[in-house]
DNA sequence: CCTGTATCATACTCGCCGGTAGCCATCCTA
DNA sequence: TAGGATGGCTACCGGCGAGTATGATACAGG
């Protein structure tokens, strides 16, 4: 009977987290090849999102037809379709392998022993390096409009918690003293907004890497435009600077 | 002979200058009727102009339909035709027009008597407020791969010589000793990035003016994270800090 | 009243693109 | 070696939306 067959495709995982336990024990079940066939499946299924994301970045969502990536990688449209169910996933799973490294810096820096402006740092730094990557476009362009209702409510739900954490972290290092008292809000938004901003001039093969764009923004930032004083200039651990 | 009739159409006058010397003269000229059908018809092309930049900002470039526009403005898609030549100069004279105030802020900085750091202030407050304005998605938003060549390169110059400017007052306060030293380029893009982004979370209808918004940023870029001294953070006008 | 021009609508064309139907090859398992 | 699962292809559909052909109305000038 010439039913729907195409129900059959195993559930997806979640995009760049490399194989987590399912290869280490088991090593010589009878089932290995099966195993290896869908540790493939998946190695597959990341290249679509990465083509994905590299027609994003130079052409943009609207302008990259299913058959750019397909012929990017060599196969047929079906072919992508066997791996994702429509472009909309596409977005979404390219938005996701954007922000993860963003929330595994948080809870990195949750566990770091300094204070609130030092930890803020190590975000940022991150936060740059996620933008400039090859999902830092899709991750900082990925539009409400594009995207059914429960994607983009996904995607403002992780938007916002990265908001929230800036936020976290600022009203942090203003308490222990080592931030300059300011409105975590509006300081939050200009932070996240210089920083994904990158992704709109930096294209691959540019001469300084992401790290090296993240440095030279914390130090804007850090420093402010106004003039210090030099001894203050120099400091690098805060405390409570008079009071 | 039914050839092309369309071409009549009269070439297009900058959207946003308020008709400069041609009514002022000549006042009772045979002509009057038909000056008063051209001043109509620049009417009416800027609302269409106002009409996009307002779908844009809902649903997006790719998501808008010039029917959609149309319906809008309770008119017919040829009627958006008659006075637009297609989608894409729609988008490219939105453009222009959100970009425009912040050309004239420039100008009215260079002949402001202050120093670079005050300058630059002035600059930016104008800047943020036209990020937050009616044309500030589609100003901010405009990507080289949804234009021809041609106005891509168009928009390309026009952005270039607003960073550039960002650059030159960012070098001029550094050299009055008004800002603290930095390198013009990423602190020129961390501003610009900041304030640009400003368009992404803005919608009309918030509690904040883009006038607030973009005195809120300036005092963050100002002061910076880094704590500073009590009497240094008060002080307003800026000499050499200690040289 | 006649003619040209400005303005706008109805009703189309047409290409692109997201998504699918149906078929074929291969390979693992029993 | 049968038979199911897996992975892939060619060929198509359907709709949306940019842009247009054609003609109706209004009005100005002679």
């Amino acid at each position: 009977m010439p039913t729907s067959r195409r129900k059959s495709a195993p559930a997806r995982a979640p995009v760049k987290s490399g194989s987590p336990a399912v290869t280490t024990a088991l090593q010589r079940s009878p089932w290995r090849a099966s195993r290896e066939r869908l540790r493939d499946r998946q190695i597959k299924r990341e290249a679509v999102i990465r083509a994905a994301a590299h027609a994003f970045n130079h052409k943009g969502y609207h302008n990259t037809s299913l058959d750019d990536i397909a012929a990017a990688l060599e196969v047929s449209k079906p072919t992508v379709y066997y791996y994702v169910t429509n472009k909309e996933q596409l977005l979404f799973e390219c938005f996701v392998a954007g922000i993860e490294p963003i929330r595994t810096a948080f809870r990195k820096a949750r566990k770091l022993k300094a204070n609130g402006r030092e930890r803020l740092k190590a975000v940022l730094g991150h936060y740059g390096q996620a933008v400039a990557s090859e999902f830092g476009w899709c991750m900082v362009r990925a539009e409400d409009q594009d995207l059914s209702p429960s994607m983009s409510a996904h995607i403002k739900s992780l938007k916002s918690e990265i908001d929230q954490g800036i936020r976290r972290l600022l009203r942090e290092g203003m308490q222990d003293g080592s931030i300059h008292p300011c409105d975590p809000k509006m300081t939050a938004f200009a932070l996240a907004g210089a920083l994904n901003w990158i992704a709109h001039w930096y294209r691959e093969n540019q001469s300084m890497t992401g790290a090296e764009i993240a440095a030279a923004f914390i130090a804007v930032f850090e420093n402010g435009l106004s003039p210090r004083a030099l001894a203050e200039a120099g400091r690098r651990s805060g405390g409570a600077p008079t009071a």
